[in-house]
DNA sequence: TATGAATGAGTCTTCATTCAT
DNA sequence: TATGAATGAAGACTCATTCAT
């Protein structure tokens, strides 16, 4: 049985009414100073129903990170299939990404901290196949291109930081009050300055 | 000779001393989890002397971060100060980035987790301070390339995250050991693909 | 029975298990050099269960105070009930505070010894509303008898000094082990020089 | 050499100096609470000087206590040399007592509380021969009008008590601000009352 | 499934005291 | 006499987790 996308209503909602509370916590308080407590005033259940639900902190912070980051892959792979051609592909990846960060600001947030987060061995394997899915796909996607001549030939590792980099760079600066510009006005920037850097010439 | 036989170290090393096993600990064993004890084993010195030098634990954080950020603007500054076009200036923030990263891989890793350190507001606005002024001069040092038509005009805020946001996001996977390929092998790629992306055409 | 083979106490009891052995270390100890393990120890909980009841060390302290002096209070007002001349009632409010001390040596000394008690605000306010309610009920009690010119008209905040001073005094030096003769024994001569001090000649 | 009325000028007045910022600490802060730290910084002295001067925090608050008390004590039979009968002898000891507080109220908040002090043993034992002293002295000036039958014959540990506790509970309501009525308005009061309290008739 | 009182190992931090200079 | 950096034992308190109901 998988996490998400259970019928039992109440169940799952309550599930989302711990997580979003966690978050508004971890995104307040800090991962490692809230504690299991103040999520539950947050969520106004039980401590017992935390643990039953999440098995332990860590089990709450994984879900919520796991939950975050299927939701962006799932919502890039959407739109990368109406893309035609590689421009249209590059700047999706980097206007996507900024349009899930404005709507996703808290959450966003907590994504790009998950350092802190100390994944179980499971949680670790299930991410890993998460990513390993995600990126095959988008690496599938993108590679007729490259192969066509229409993309610059660079070393495999160097395609992400390229194209997502700048994004990432400037939301983590949006996402931390540092500068008031939104996301949504400079996104262009980006998305040009990412086609830049990959087209072939 | 001090009491217990240890070297009577000088202040200031002394001081060095307990930065360095503090990086050791918050990097094998993450901030919030490392305690005071694990830094004081470390450093072989006494609980006392680590709050006589630093107050508390966020303190031994903020000294460490402060110093770090410290290090690696006025490495670019000097570098800065040998380059004469804007290609010249532009590679070598990346470069110099690059090459710092490589160097102090450890205290680069810890940098860029800065989020997880509750910085008191001294050191809060110590920090505001060194970024403005190492930003200024940053700014004032390409701001006459823009002048000249020789850079590309672009909302102020995306210049960094443009240049540098490419080659940190490498970092960031290179440090978390996500990829084995050397930052110092594709700093280049990096370099010039800023380069393709601020470069008036 | 609980986990680890202690009787399941009820949550009014195990306070007050808690309370008595806090007043035994208190005394013995001081209230400054008792520890929280002490208490523990004595009260054969856990230091957790110490929290969980009463928040603090400070917290202890202030439930034994409020306590002590609510049952203090409460047998005047009791006897003062049954009391149907002022010398009759003075003679009571010396003779319960001697019986009292008598009865509660150990609570005695401690209540003896308030200022060291760092009373947080709810508790100030707690014990304000307490005094007044006492001393309200204690001086309407008193005032006929002042008004039909049976008692000396002295300043009011007077009398409680010379009605209840002597014998607080002798109570803290019999409490304090300075003096064998017990409470029980002079305080007939405290109630007759109250009585002498307020009387109307 | 005993510690009061050296001549050493220097000596003598950094030890007042000190004094004086422990009392104004431990007024403030309460005696438990107070830190050496925050003595010397009100001293503007070392820390190697508080404990020259001193041997120990306990040290500096015997030596307040010890000098205070003294001081109180030598008023007081001063004043008596100068009474001639057993009323003005009993109206000087609490009007002497009103007196003294109301000069040195801080200091006498501190004697109030000196149950919190551990005494070194050779300070409780110096304490011991300054009590039997003092109160010997007290004892021998007043045991003629007993013996007279100007004054009532009474429990001998009932005299203090009852001459002196209505004004020294009085001054603890005043000391802590519990009243506002300065003690030098009711003094008379309770000089009457303790006259009237121990008179033969 | 839900609840929340109880647990206790583990932290950070304090602060009286020492002693080489 | 004076200084103050260094020491480290000791304490208050936190908080993830358990489990009987």
């Amino acid at each position: 049985m998988s996490r998400r996308g259970q019928p039992n209503v109440a169940t799952g909602e309550r599930r989302q009414v711990i997580l979003a509370a966690a978050l508004a916590c971890f995104d307040e308080i800090g991962l490692a100073a809230t504690t299991m407590e103040q999520i539950r005033d947050r969520a106004r259940c039980s401590i017992g129903s935390l643990y039953h639900h999440f098995g332990s902190k860590e089990g709450v912070a994984s879900a919520l990170f796991i939950d975050g980051i299927s939701d962006l892959n799932a919502g890039l792979l959407e739109r990368l299939d109406d893309c035609g051609t590689a421009e249209d592909g590059v700047r999706t990846v980097v206007l996507h990404y900024g349009d899930w960060v404005t709507r996703q600001a808290t959450l966003a947030r907590f994504l790009l901290h998950s350092r802190e987060i100390h994944f179980a061995p499971e949680a670790k394997a299930e991410l890993k196949a998460i990513y390993q899915r995600h990126f095959g796909a988008v690496f599938s996607w993108f590679g007729r291109f490259v192969v066509r001549g229409e993309m610059k030939q660079l070393p495999p590792e160097t395609y992400i930081p390229i194209i997502s980099g700048p994004i990432e760079d400037y939301a983590r600066l949006w996402l931390s009050g540092r500068t008031s510009t939104p996301l949504a006005e400079v996104a262009e920037v980006f998305a040009d300055a990412a086609w830049n850097a990959v087209r072939a010439r």
